[in-house]
Order: structure tokens, then C-alpha cells, then sequence
DNA sequence: CGTCACATGTAAAAGGTTACATGATTCG
DNA sequence: CGAATCATGTAACCTTTTACATGTGACG
């Protein structure tokens, strides 16, 4: 049920169409909810349906007719309430994690390939999400900011998505260094002993 | 498909009991992976009909039989399979970020009590993981424990938890912080100015 | 001339959660 | 004497993923 309120959160700061949305949640740009394209449709449409967003076409020369959704004071209301309720504890789904667990019985190389394409990964949404925090910060101090601001929430969870990014690629960085540590005990004597 | 690997994986250091697994991936105290007892169970069963993991019954004087795991050769091959295969990216779901993201609509004293609910879960998930780096590195540094030690993964995905829940823990500080900043600015002048 | 971006969905299959069920023992 | 721990599941329901479907315009 809670992807609901993702979807009323990210409409919070101004309208969006299902297409927007649906970029955010499943590039993974929504730094704390995931969710495919076909997911936001139809939510969107369950929302619609209960009056929590409004929403309003927009024809449109040589593409398809678009509907922009916007937050109705019921959406607002409803997300109101989710926020006193109790929250369920962060649900995480790591595959490269899994795969790290078992280091000892599987392949060095091929663990540090993907540690390496999880690294760059986090180095890419760590850029846009730097980019996200000066779009929002627009030259102002954070004290200033958050002083005069309305988008308080952003620049929360954005800046949640650059120190777990940051550490993200920090970790993988330190665990390549130890696995290629350990592969040095194990197969530097095979290329320095040709005894062994 | 992948709590099948995960379940693989947590059985790489040794035999368990589904009562056991669950309480680990249920608790989150599997940094890497989410999953219910009843889950575990399922799976096990579904694992143990493919001959990945072998099942031994213990019987118990006061207790039901339990039903030990342990992985199989079968079980070892298809996680290296599973190792080299691609990895879908992290899939992070969070209640409370969804919440923090509509902060400018929500009451600040309910989020900053949230905040503080999930600070105190890092920090007691924090303390477990301090425990578990103490007892896998048993008195070793890190140089000597690498060289040494066949159990590398549970140590990587250890310190990822460490470093999670810290960053988790600092964050959620940081964000009640600025929300008691802010605060101040609409508050304080109801308190300090009668005539407000 | 192929592929990407825009823009929206349906339908079937897989995966995950919630509620329920059982039953002894130990701890406070 | 109630609650937590050990130990295992079934059944119904809800959520999420995957595959499919459609059509134009811009870019290289």
C-alpha cells in the first residue's frame, strides 16, 4: 500500500505526468522508492479514482495527448496522515550484496567486476544527485536555505541519496582492494614460483 | 528469483535451520536482503527438492524435530552461477524517506519523532553488527584476517551494514537537526511574541 | 533507416505479506 | 500465569515484475 503515498510524495512539489513520474521511481533517481513504469500507471489511476490527484490533459502537436497529475488537499490529507502513521523498517534488496556474501566460494575476478559496475553505478547517481542539491540550494547557504525554503523535503532525501552513494562506492572500492589483496596470496606464487 | 541465491548464500558458512535463516532475514539482521519466515520456509522446501541443500533431521527432547540445511555441491554451483550471472541494481524501499520527502506538508514534531524511531533502530542494528566484526575477526587485524581467513564475504557484507547504519544513524541526527531549525523560524514567535 | 525519447497502458505470472494454526518450555 | 523462544508450516490476499501492445518525431 505504500507506494501510494511514494507517488502523492513525489507529486508534492508540483505537478508531473505518469511518464516523469515513472522515470524517477525506476532509473532509481527516487532514492527511496522503486517502482516500474506500469506500477505508476496504474496507481496513478487508482489515485485518480479516489480523488487524491487531479488531473489534467494536455493535448499536444505530434505526440500522444499527455495527462499531468497534481496532489488535490484530500492527496495532501492523505499523505498527512501516512506520516503520523507508523512506518515499516527499510526493506533492502541487494543482489550484488548476496553475491559478496558468498566471496569465499565463488570466482575473485567476477566479484570485482561487478563490485566495479556497482561503484560506477553510484558514482553516476552520486553526480546527478550533486547536481539535484545545487539546483535546490540555487546559491544559497544551507543555513539561508533552510531558513526561506519550501522544498525542505528534497533536500533531505537528496542529500540521504548522496552519503548513501557515497559510502556505496567507498565500500566497493575498500572490498576490490581486499579481495584483489587476498587473490594476491593465492595466485601471485603462480606467476612468481613456477615451483608451485 | 533471488531469495533463492540469498537463502544459497547464507548457508555458505554453515548448516542452519529454517527458524534460524528467518530470524536473520526477517530481523534485517541480513544487511543484504529482506525476507519473512514463511518465505524462508517455502524456499527451503523449494531448494531441497532440487538437491541444493541437503536436509538432517534433529530430533529434540522438548522440542519439535528440527530440520538442519546445509548447501550441497549442487547448491555451491548454482551460486557461482549465480555470481557471475547480472545483477539487478539495489532495490531500496523506504517508508520514512517517503515521508522526509512531503516534510514541507507534514507536521515537523511527528517526523522528527519518526526520525528518531529509525536513529535508535540504526543504532541498535549498529551495535549487532559491532558485535558480529568482533567475533569474525576474533582479535585479528584486518591485514592478518584477510590472509588468513575463509570467511572474506560475511566480513564485506558486515561492513557494509556498519557503514549503513552508521551513515543511516548520522543522517537521521542531521535531518531532525535542520527540521528543529526550521522549526525555530515559525514556532519560537509564537512562544516569544504574544502579539503574534 | 534504425533507435531513442515521448506517452500510455493490459494481462499473465511471479513474488511477498498477513492471518492463522500448533504445541512445549523457559523466564520473569 | 502471561509472554517470549523454539520450530514449522498453510491459505488467501496483495504487490511487483515481465511480456506485450501502439504510434509519432527527432537524431545520427
Amino acid at each position: 500500500m505504500s507506494l501510494r503515498y511514494a507517488v502523492l510524495a513525489a507529486l508534492v512539489h508540483g505537478e508531473a505526468t505518469g511518464y516523469e513520474l515513472a522515470k524517477r521511481f525506476d532509473a532509481g533517481v527516487a532514492n527511496f522508492w522503486h517502482a516500474r513504469p506500469q506500477q505508476i500507471y496504474a496507481e496513478l489511476t487508482r489515485l485518480h479514482e479516489s480523488e487524491l490527484v487531479r488531473a489534467t490533459e494536455v493535448p499536444q502537436r505530434n505526440r500522444p495527448t499527455k495527462r499531468v497529475f497534481a496532489l488535490t488537499d484530500a492527496g495532501v490529507a492523505e499523505l498527512v496522515a501516512f506520516a503520523a502513521a507508523p512506518k515499516q523498517p527499510t526493506a533492502l534488496r541487494d543482489e550484488l550484496m548476496v553475491a559478496v556474501q558468498a566471496a569465499d566460494v565463488v570466482d575473485p575476478d567476477v566479484l570485482v567486476e561487478a563490485l566495479d559496475r556497482q561503484a560506477e553505478r553510484a558514482r553516476r547517481k552520486l553526480a546527478h544527485f550533486r547536481d539535484v542539491e545545487r539546483s535546490i540550494l540555487s546559491g544559497r547557504t544551507e543555513e539561508e536555505f533552510v531558513r526561506t525554503t519550501r522544498h525542505l523535503g528534497p533536500y533531505l532525501t537528496c542529500r540521504a541519496g548522496i552519503r548513501l552513494e557515497t559510502e556505496t562506492a567507498q565500500w566497493c572500492a575498500w572490498a576490490i582492494e581486499l579481495l584483489r589483496a587476498r587473490q594476491g596470496r593465492d595466485q601471485a606464487p603462480k606467476a612468481n614460483c613456477p615451483t608451485a
